[in-house]
DNA sequence: TTGTACGCGTTATCAT
DNA sequence: ATGATAACGCGTACAA
């Protein structure tokens, strides 16, 4: 059974409101009945309940968090810095996977459990429900992406910079005719990088011919198949850049298998920096992205506006990327 | 404001009462006043408060995730799997970072939040909160490890048997000088593998030489500077195997580095089967472990354990392993 | 079939 | 410095 405030109460002789006092440390109460009281709860292992504190202060100092295919080991430093910064502040996450487009059914379970706010990790932009969120002021995260025409706090990457910085270290290799691997239409990551990337082959004077792009839809299997596309072509592309390393070793896997080397044959650059990339065979040249940070950044931000609501001008946190080089592009040190 | 029940009592024209057992289908309620009451609420966008249902219910419909390294992609799967299944039961979980070896502060939190119960993805053996939350009788279920001497409910791998049929396979190959990285003391997991791994040496009649087993510590940097002390004895070892495919990987960084070939001069084994192990030019020979279907069927079983308490025979769920070659022992298909 | 009254465990307000 | 009281939002036994 639970022991409750009442049973401290009893047990101290004193009343309930005391006990709650002394063990908040709010209002007066005298140091000796504060040591009955301390002690009472100490030995009838008193542990406070959350929820009914929860409920009368209207605060949960809890946070939701929606990831996008969890199993996706992307996210595993996203959500390592949110959670390392929510508990130093005092939250508790509840974690869901927002695997559905819209997201509304896991939004609806964490607003029913009364969160203080929510931190998204990869919104589509066909999401509708974190739309309605930011207009009823609630507290909004976004992570990685924004949603274009609403102006949410967010925390993102310079994608477009990054894309620009290494489409042009390939150009600068000599590639001439590179293949581009899309990732989703409904990310705005995926579109920011695909403009860096028109961006300088644009300032380099190469022309972009529609067949070099593919869509890959952001999973190693995308990537495949579309190296698998791009490599079909003739003249062959000299190089592929994909949206993000999990099609870049997809799209590596497809060049090994028929007999291709990188980055002899086929150069090859991602975006992310997984830690895949970097182990020896595959050193994948990419580009950084600050994982842990971004969770971590993105938890400081929604802890921010949950406690100082109101004064509310949208932030947008960027952070650099920073270009990797490695092996696959063919760079020599 | 949040919309409650109340105030739907008020626009239906009904008691409180009645509202709740209209919304909660619950006793008898006349299906006229139903569709008052649900229309009402949908004009005013109600939401129950779980919080307050979980007070007066005594029953929070949440667990608690405990998962050491949550940045350690290893857990991902872990992670996907219980949280499918929880969704899926009407449950919702609180993620927690067991950094802590006693894990106090964490299960701390999460008690005072009344969860129904608690998954551990890797208690060490000097974890002694989760044994005495076992004593109280708390639902309690454990992941990939046990705590020996207290009978838990877990899910788990058959460690043992893996190891014992990874270390054969390479000594079928021929290897008898086998170099062998050890995990965590800590981790029942790492033992059991180890007495796999002896005993396969010992139906083999091969002599174990104490020199030939290095710490490793689980992690990439730990298996880099194992495989450092390992292959620097003479006569150097013709294999090595790791605990995990954590530190396989940090071998195989040091096998490349100084120049020998995988598994030409040096042929590598590790467990997990991590994603990065079937990559193209890694192609590491290993154990897999089913991790989505371990979390799964851990969230499974503490459910049922929170729903049909007391008649509580202690259940071992034993997974087996799977013993998956690869290019890396040598083994030509 | 519906409403009344109380309790879940805690905190906050206002007296004392 | 302490205690009585009400409230947070909901569920439920009991009465009507």
């Amino acid at each position: 059974m639970q022991v409750t405030i009442k049973e401290i109460a009893a047990a101290a002789g004193v009343s309930p409101s005391t006990v709650s006092r002394a063990l908040g440390n709010k209002g007066y109460v005298k140091s000796e009945t504060m040591e009955r009281i301390r002690a009472a709860a100490a030995a009838l292992g008193y542990r406070p309940n959350a929820l009914a504190r929860s409920l009368v202060r209207r605060k949960s100092n809890t946070i939701g968090l929606i990831i996008p295919e969890i199993e996706n080991p992307f996210y595993s430093e996203i959500i390592s810095g949110v959670e390392r910064v929510a508990t130093k502040r005092g939250y508790s996450i509840i974690l869901v996977s927002g695997y559905s487009e819209t997201g509304e059914a896991e939004v609806k379970t964490l607003l029913e459990r009364q969160v203080d706010g929510i931190i998204h990790g990869g919104a589509y932009t066909t999401n509708t429900t974190i739309f309605r969120l930011k207009a009823e002021g609630f507290p909004v995260v976004l992570l990685g992406r924004r949603l274009p025409g609403v102006e949410t706090d967010c925390v993102i990457v310079n994608d477009r910079l990054a894309a620009y910085q290494l489409t042009n270290h390939f150009i600068k290799l000599g590639h001439r005719r590179l293949g581009y691997i899309f990732g989703k239409d409904e990310s705005t990551g995926s579109s920011e990088k695909f403009a860096g990337f028109r961006q300088a082959l644009a300032d380099a004077g190469i022309e972009l011919e529609p067949q070099l792009v593919e869509k890959g839809n952001l999973q190693f299997e995308g990537g495949y198949r579309a190296a698998q596309k791009l490599l079909a072509l003739s003249p062959r592309p000299t190089a592929l850049i994909a949206g993000n390393d999990f099609m870049a070793l997809g799209a590596r896997q497809y060049v090994c298998e028929i007999g291709l080397r990188i980055p002899a044959d086929v150069a090859l650059g991602g975006f992310d920096d997984i830690l895949w990339s970097s182990i020896q065979g595959v050193e994948l040249t990419t580009v950084a992205v600050p994982r842990y940070k971004m969770g971590a950044m993105g938890a400081e931000l929604l802890i921010k506006k949950i406690e100082k609501p109101g004064q509310g001008e949208v932030e947008q946190i960027v952070l650099e990327p920073k270009l990797i080089i490695r092996r696959s592009c063919g760079y020599q040190g």
